[in-house]
DNA sequence: GTCTATACTTCGATAGAC
DNA sequence: GTCTATCGAAGTATAGAC
């Protein structure tokens, strides 16, 4: 399915080049934000000439989307993996707690509200995020005999989500204060309501 | 104190055009994103020259530090005042559970990245909003004879700040799965613990 | 697949007239 | 306080040679 619309050539996306293109403008990301992830940048970072940033993506939406897509299947399949494995309260916990995760999401959050052809995307992948791991909690707090009056699956996930996603974008700021304390708290509760977890 | 070093002019702070900019400026952030925020576009959308900006602003830079002074200040004056009035927490929550302060946070976080002068304000502006904000949480959950055992006031202040945050981002994306029940439960907990909490 | 060359746009910032 | 005029840098994107 290669689009057929325009007579512009697009290369291969299989291509080498490409993917490096695609770890650059990731890293590009992560280090100085969204408005930092330029042709002629994301080239000169990668030792290559700007041009082939548009010979791999047909435009720069293009190249964002691709970047988050890769990310964001890899999370996916993260989790899912980890719930088939042990879909522990800790395991889920521990797989929210990462900062660089966290980080990505802050970014794309201000890029879709930048431009919002990438919204739709986001607003999808965030949907899909959220019932994979939707149903790994609802399954451990039926286990443990949590009712849905008790705390709400749904409340438990977005708590979960919120913390993390609080503790990555103030470390990110330099403020840390009360964070050790937040992080060992829920540990421990989680620890108290599931004694099946184990620390990996 | 008018910085000497510079033979630049630069207009009044007490300008109806310069609060005009500013007010222009901050509509656009939330809008469209930091990206969009650029002289020409702020000065666009306020119906004037691009060069005006430059004129109240040295540069861009000094723009966005007083969009996010102005409202930082604000949003630590509204705190203040609300906790001396009222210090309970679902006060304190309805603070927070406000989406376009969220979304505010956000960009300033993402901009903070991108923009590494503004960095240093913006986290002294976090620490004093969180030490504002705990002082009231300790107390209430003080007076609620809550121990720092069964829950430490920064971890209750974390959790309602990482709550709120991703609420008001999922909003911003349209996704909104779980956010009235989340809301309710949060409320109905409150109310629970706190049955002083009246809501206004 | 990568290069040179290039068109066009938008940006930040400044000088100097009014 | 606002205007005209203007620079130089950086951005997206395309055409066509190699």
């Amino acid at each position: 399915m290669t689009s057929a619309s325009s007579p512009r050539r697009i290369g291969a996306v299989d291509s080498k080049t490409r993917a490096q293109l695609l770890d650059t403008a990731e890293l590009l990301l992560l280090e100085e934000g969204y408005a930092a992830v330029t042709s002629r940048r994301v080239a000169a970072r990668a030792g290559l000439k700007p041009q082939l940033v548009h010979y791999y993506f047909r435009t720069m939406d293009d190249l964002f989307l691709e970047v988050f897509r890769r990310r964001a299947e890899e999370n996916v399949a993260r989790v899912e993996r980890a719930i088939a494995a042990n879909g522990s309260l800790l395991v889920l916990w521990q797989l929210n707690d990462d900062p660089r995760g966290a980080r990505f999401n802050i970014e794309f959050v201000a890029l879709a509200n930048h431009r919002k052809a990438i919204r739709t995307e986001i607003a999808r992948y965030a949907e899909r995020f959220r019932a994979a791991q939707l149903e790994a909690v609802t399954a451990s707090l039926s286990a443990l005999g949590v009712t849905e009056d008790e705390l709400p699956p749904i409340v438990a996930l977005l708590m979960m989500t919120g913390v993390s996603q609080v503790l990555a974008l103030e470390d990110a700021l330099g403020v840390t204060a009360g964070h050790e304390t937040t992080r060992s708290f829920i540990e421990r509760t989680i620890a108290r309501v599931d004694p099946t977890s184990v620390d990996g």
